[in-house]
DNA sequence: GCCATGACGTTCC
DNA sequence: GGGAACGCCATGG
């Protein structure tokens, strides 16, 4: 297993208890920005038995990734509810109230920075001419 | 090594 | 706030 795996799970074992972090910044913590999709892949290489609390990991906009269907989204809103996580009606968590690090979800600052830092490409799509 | 896929994220409309 | 498009990183064929 690559060292980046290890640092993915031991990032998410820091997540406390009743706070939710999106793969995003997991992958952040974990020395790789950008790389959320690769989170994701760690997850869905975790066991049932394994020590990682997966289920408080969910994507940027607050909700749970899998399919509604899936078992797993099931137990992991279950498990979330549990631990205190509050759902919106629309299925959403407010990661202003329970996304962990607070920092990473301060709401003022990081979005436009980070929108900066990704302007490498001029995305030069519209050669409609 | 190239191509396709995925529990994602950000930008633009 | 929502949908479409592109980028990102790692894995599998």
């Amino acid at each position: 297993m690559n060292p980046f795996y290890h640092r993915i799970y031991r990032v998410i074992r820091h997540i406390p208890k009743g706070r939710v972090a999106t793969y995003g910044v997991v992958a952040r913590l974990a020395g790789r920005p950008g790389a959320a999709r690769t989170v994701g892949w760690a997850l869905s290489a975790l066991g049932e038995d394994s020590d990682v609390p997966w289920w408080r990991v969910l994507n940027v906009s607050g909700r749970i990734s899998l399919a509604a269907q899936h078992h797993s989204a099931v137990v992991q809103r279950a498990l979330l509810l549990r631990e205190g996580v509050k759902f919106a009606p629309g299925g959403t968590v407010n990661l202003a109230v329970f996304g962990w690090p607070a920092e990473a979800y301060d709401t003022v600052a990081p979005a436009r920075t980070r929108a900066a830092a990704s302007r490498r490409s001029p995305r030069l799509k519209d050669s409609r001419t």
